[in-house]
DNA sequence: GCCAACGTTGGC
DNA sequence: GCCAACGTTGGC
């Protein structure tokens, strides 16, 4: 099982949304490098759901690949805003998987916290300039952001 | 194929 | 709201 990270500014959905939701196809990503972290996702991969755009940001909670490969509908329709015109149906750009909601951490781990615990080798979205919203987590990284987490004061 | 212009992301 | 970083576009 693989680990990953995954962004979203709250503003346009939120961890609490998908609590809402459960399960939520994750559309709209229109950059080859994450995508293709996206079609090599497996079900049961689970991603730490970061909040970008927002103060403070951070890691907020955890979810779980629940469906792989699905064809991204929104690049095929012309009043999305996530319209691509150069996609067709018989030869799709944009691939993507369905996301369900597990947990969100009682705790938050702040983009400060992970600047602190995690060189930029180590953790990508601590890099400076970083803009790619889907990226792999190392299982020894993973495993110590779930004991920051879990971890109360 | 180069690269300037432009648009977007996202921290601050 | 600002602006650095960086991906994409399009003229040449």
């Amino acid at each position: 099982m693989a680990y990953w990270l995954m962004k979203s500014e709250p503003d346009v959905y939120s961890i609490g949304d998908l609590e809402r939701d459960r399960t939520e196809l994750w559309d709209g990503v229109r950059n080859y490098q994450a995508r293709n972290f996206l079609t090599s996702m497996a079900l049961g991969d689970q991603a730490f759901f970061y909040h970008s755009n927002t103060k403070p940001p951070g890691i907020v909670g955890l979810v779980e690949i629940v469906e792989t490969n699905v064809v991204d509908p929104t690049q095929f329709d012309s009043t999305h805003k996530y319209y691509d015109p150069k996609s067709f149906p018989d030869k799709p750009r944009w691939h993507t998987v369905t996301v369900g909601y597990v947990e969100t951490f009682a705790r938050g781990i702040t983009l400060d916290q992970l600047k602190e615990a995690f060189t930029p080798d180590e953790l990508w979205v601590v890099r400076r300039g970083n803009r790619l919203s889907v990226m792999p987590v190392e299982d020894t990284i993973a495993q110590k952001l779930l004991k920051m987490a879990y971890t109360t004061e």
